[in-house]
Formats: C-alpha cells, structure tokens, sequence
DNA sequence: CAACAAAATTTCCTATAGGAAACTTAATTA
DNA sequence: TAATTAAGTTTCCTATAGGAAATTTTGTTG
C-alpha cells in the first residue's frame, strides 16, 4: 500500500504534557491595523465607520491602550468584521499550535461537589471543542442544586461504572460501560453514579 | 446537599413545544454571570482566578461599566473560556431530538484496511462533532497510502493499548492507554498500534 | 425572628481610555 | 529644494474603567 512516504522521522518518546511549540500573545493593535490597512482605509474613514476618534484608532493600533469592549464592539460592526476573527490567526483556528498533548492523569483538574472534572487539553484557546475526563461523584439528583445548562453539544462516553443522565424534557436514562450521548447542551443536564463506586465518563463539548 | 429541586425529570416526558426560540442575544455580562455560576464560583473566587477586583466584575456582570481588552482578556483565561464564546450569539443547532442514545456495540461500522470505525452517533444531521470509536489495525506508517486530512479539529484519546500518532510538522508521538491529543484536522494524520493487538481509540471530529 | 456569615453591590478614589485639536511625518508637486 | 497636503501621532483634557474598602443584600443557624 505504501506510495510516496511523506516526511517520517522516527518516533520519538516525549514525557511531557502540553502544546508543542510556544503560544504568541495575542496583538490586537497590529492585527486591526493589518484588518484596515487590507480594505485600503485611512484611519480617518475608519474613524467615519466606526464613529472612534482617529486619535484613538491610531492609539489602539500602536498599542498604547486598551480599547473598551464597547470600542471593540464599534470596530467590529463598523469595519464589517466578526468577534472572533480578531482573535483567531486568518487562516488557521490553531495557530499557536497544531497539536497538544495531554498524558494520562496531566490534565487539570477542576473538582466540585457532583463532579471532578480533568481537563484534556489545557491550552484551549480559539478550540472548537473541550474534551474532558470526569469523575462522577453525585449518587442521586437531589445532589445538583440546578440543571447544568450551557451554549453548545455534547458527547459523553462511559468509561467505567455505571451511571444515570438526567436531562430536561426526556427520562433518566442508565448507561453502562461503552454507552454514549449526544446531546444538546442548552437542554438541561446532569449526572449521576448507580453503583456505590465513582463512574468516570468521557465529556467532549463543542461550543 | 440537596436543596431545592428542579423541575421533576421524573415525570416529564417531551413535551410537543421542543424548541423554545432563544430571546435576545445574551450581553457580555449576563453572559458571563451566567458562565461563573456555572463554574460554581463566587465573584471573590474569580477574582483570584482573574486577577481582577470583585467589585470590577460585580459591575462588569452587572453592565455598569464596559470592560477594557486586557480584562476580557484576563477573563477568558483565568476561567478557561473562548473568546468568540462570549460573543456568539447562542443558537440551537439540535433542532429535531435534543439526544441521541447510542449503546455500546450499536453504532454503524465502517471499516477499512487499516482503522475500523464505529460511528457513535447514527443520527449526525447538524451536529458539531463526529464521535466515533476506532479500532486501530495498521502496524506501520507504511499501511498509509498518503496522509489523511480534513477540515476541523480532532480530539483523540487511547482507550486501549498503544498508538504512535503521525503528524505532519511534527515527529510522531507514542501514545498509552489514557493519553490523549487535540490536532488540527487540516495537518495530516495518521494512526498505528504499536503493539501486536489492535489498539482502541476515541476519536471526536469538530466540523 | 435575631444574630451571624457569606456573597454581592456600591462608594470613593486613582488610573487610564476616548475625543478635539495641535503637532509631526510622509508623500507629492512646482 | 521649499511649499502643500494628506496621512498618522501626540498632547491635553474629560469621561469612565478598575481597585480597596465600606455597605447592603442574601443565606444560614440558633
């Protein structure tokens, strides 16, 4: 099957966790600059667009302040640009990487009450997904004090144990070993152990 | 812990309404209030994690005043949140069922010569993410006839045995039961066991 | 309910963003 | 080259964001 062998080195054991080559900060002043510069604006046209002071346009790009979320908010909608485009790389969504590795056990962990929730990629800027491991500690669903509820999908895998998921609007529903989910997010979520053990699930939510 | 209880799951079963339209788009502040309650955290404990003073995201939260770049900034990183997540408008994409339940073993195989797919999710119309369960057969690089690439972002985890992960730009990388990787689809890819068994992987694709 | 504790809000002050105009630099033309 | 003009920058002032501490609100316990 082999064709034409693209560049292979040998494999090579790492240890660490983590992205594999540095993260650049993020220039929010060059990067308008760049924007404007692109649509061949004079910062005077810009300032029309936007309704900011030129003064304050040139000062944002030289990065001599902060601008406002609401000045971000003007920039956006008067230069016809998206949010999130100013804090995504133009091309790639994962330009301060292209890969992060997280060993077994490296993630971080964030533990509550119901959950102890670790962390599979720790770097998640501009990702499209979050992938966690998740220990299951509440045992019944008196345990939350609300539903769980927020932008986006989920999958949910489980890995060991036994467990229940709750959701708005459907019955619980036992999953075992291998069982998976997916399910909208915005609709009400929660979940429980059946066994007196911790299960451990995997979550992965995209936004 | 059991305090107040949400509606009764129990009892409720979908009713004919599904889809409530979303309101208006949410504003910054409501929206991150909404994020830290999620979070389960208290202003004073974001503020540690920030950096930031509890009254500023007191006042933040409560949109009296408009945050500057650098503490969104600040914001986003001390809570582990993306940008364009405050931004987006939230929209409801799993406009038919809200979940889908797959059991273990019961997804659609899709086998080739070298990995053995099980999708995880049969009903996959508007969804974000591909979940699926591989079952990893090739042995060497070689089995590859060129480098497999694609839109999106992948998050991999080992389920069972060991992998080494090919990638371009990079060297490859072993890989154990545990361990796991978030790469950008669009760099080529690819996948083997390193030992004499198949190896087992979850694999999760954002389109 | 009173008394307390914890969380959130408001106050007050300082630091800094935003705008108008003065100033400087760059580009063109005579 | 100087003169002219358009672009960008800096100055100076006002408006407002951010932080420390006081105050109010909310939640808990006797």
């Amino acid at each position: 099957m082999s064709v034409e062998q693209p560049d292979m080195p040998e494999l090579k054991i790492e240890s660490g966790s983590g992205a594999e080559t540095n993260v650049e900060p993020l220039k929010l002043g060059q990067r308008l600059r760049e924007i404007r510069k692109n649509m061949q604006l004079t910062l005077e046209e810009a300032s029309q667009k936007t309704g900011l002071a030129r003064s304050t346009l040139s000062k944002i790009e030289n990065e001599q302040i902060s601008p406002t979320f609401t000045a971000v908010q003007k920039l956006a909608h008067g230069l016809n640009i998206d949010i999130p485009q100013l804090f995504a790389a133009p091309k790639n969504a994962m330009a301060s990487g292209r890969r992060v590795l997280t060993r077994a056990g490296d993630g971080t962990s964030h533990p509550t009450s119901t959950y102890e929730h670790e962390l599979l990629c720790t770097e998640l800027a501009n990702k499209r997904m979050i992938p966690f491991k998740t220990r299951v500690r509440a045992r019944s669903f008196d345990d939350f004090s609300d539903w769980v509820r927020h932008e986006g999908e989920e999958f949910l895998l489980v890995l060991e144990g036994e467990v229940a998921l709750y959701t708005e609007f459907y019955e619980p529903i036992a999953l075992q070993e291998g069982d998976s989910m997916y399910y909208d997010a915005n609709m009400g979520h929660g979940l429980i152990s059946l066994s007196n053990q911790d299960a451990l699930v995997l979550w992965v939510v995209a936004r």
